[in-house]
DNA sequence: CGACTCATTGACGTAGCTCAAGGTATGTGG
DNA sequence: CCACATACCTTGAGCTACGTCAATGAGTCG
């Protein structure tokens, strides 16, 4: 049984050499650069060989929901074909140097036909994406706001631990943006667990000490 | 470019006549019914032939979360391969009586590499659900319930109009469930809008009589 | 016509927002 | 290596949107 993450990382892995023979274009991009222009439907879909990439949305009000994380081996976005509206205002930026390889959605449709274990795995990724907006949907909402950072956290322990250490250089605005809470609101939860000797905090740095504890103000659905 | 819909339907209608030819038990369930039994995770495939069912999550504090409709001519749910934790919360009722066909997972996984098509059309309802759900997390989390209400009953408007008629014959209930929001809340903006002579409201049924003067209410994501 | 279910309105409490001020790391140029 | 700027974090104060509770009204049905 699968529990939601926000790190993809290593799901199309298999396929590395694979895409190396296809048609593509190897590029690279530099910390802070967009994989496509904002605002922009994407045209392209990126096989990541290294760097991480931040997936967000900017709501019209100034808001901003960080959506996912995107590591080594895994394919960003997913293929599919439809537009849909709400895409061009995805935004997805490099938070390392990144090397990729660039792929047209006509050269990846090819493949997906050709290849069964493609299109397969093209489905395990969409069903881990609709498992984490599920998640945060139907479930987080409906947790208050200490809740909810105990159940990202808890998930960042669980899940990422290991995999990259991106997670322990976020700033404490990046993480508001993920659960969808102020700053500031997001503040007073933190100093709550550090008074309870559950974290320990630092500049852009966010330590659990005692996981068991933090484990019990987490909601059915994460553990 | 589409626009989120909570109703799906008729995705699938091209593969009924292959689906008919394949290994499969017909059945039907009575309005009230479960599709699968709850707190259960599913393993059947649902080719819905005719009637609407329900999909929710009932969340530990009570709250339930309805996500979406399903019809005539598509699947539910979209096949998929991974077990995920939050899937067994998922809760599935029949809004009417309906006729299926059901397939096992091991029966549409065979279909799945079987026919081309068929893998590309799961796709296309995965990226149709994500776009719904990142619609949900991204957007109108952001917007104040008023906002939530007008976007939604626009949406309403343009998607489903036509299609059947199950959207009028909600509860209020069942909008608050939708929005996430309290029925004493979702009351205060309908009366709003009656007030401001954009719709007209009746037991179980909502008209919108100024579709323009909505518009306007509703964020830019919406339109 | 009584007994449901569904909708409306008022009163009140509070979680979480914004605004504002200050405190502490980190980095840079002199 | 210091001082100064900048980014990041913390805490307090006050406001408000929205939740809950409670009472009443208004359709629908056996």
């Amino acid at each position: 049984m699968l529990i939601p993450s926000y790190f993809f990382t290593n799901d199309f892995k298999q396929f590395y050499e694979y895409f190396l023979s296809q048609p593509h274009i190897k590029k690279s991009f530099k910390k802070g650069d967009y994989l496509w222009e904002p605002n922009k439907p994407f045209e392209k879909i990126h096989y990541i060989i290294s760097g991480v990439a931040q997936n967000y949305l900017e709501h019209e009000n100034g808001h901003r929901k960080i959506l996912s994380f995107h590591g080594s081996g895994t394919v960003f976005p997913g293929y599919h074909e439809q537009d849909y509206k709400i895409e061009s205002a995805l935004i997805t930026v490099a938070l390392s140097d990144m090397e990729v390889l660039e792929f047209t959605k006509v050269e990846f449709r090819r493949m997906f036909q050709q290849n069964q274990q493609l299109s397969a795995q093209d489905i395990d990724w969409f069903s881990k994406d609709v498992n984490l907006l599920l998640y945060e949907t139907a479930h987080q909402e409906y947790n208050n706001s200490f809740i909810k950072l105990c159940n990202l956290l808890y998930l960042l322990l669980v899940n990422e631990t290991g995999k990259q250490n991106h997670f322990n250089c976020m700033t404490q605005d990046d993480i508001a943006d993920i659960l969808g809470i102020s700053r500031v609101n997001l503040t007073r939860g933190l100093t709550r667990l550090r008074k309870e000797n559950i974290i320990i905090t630092k500049r852009k740095q966010i330590q659990v000490i005692d996981p068991s504890a933090l484990e019990k103000y987490c909601s059915l659905e994460t553990l």
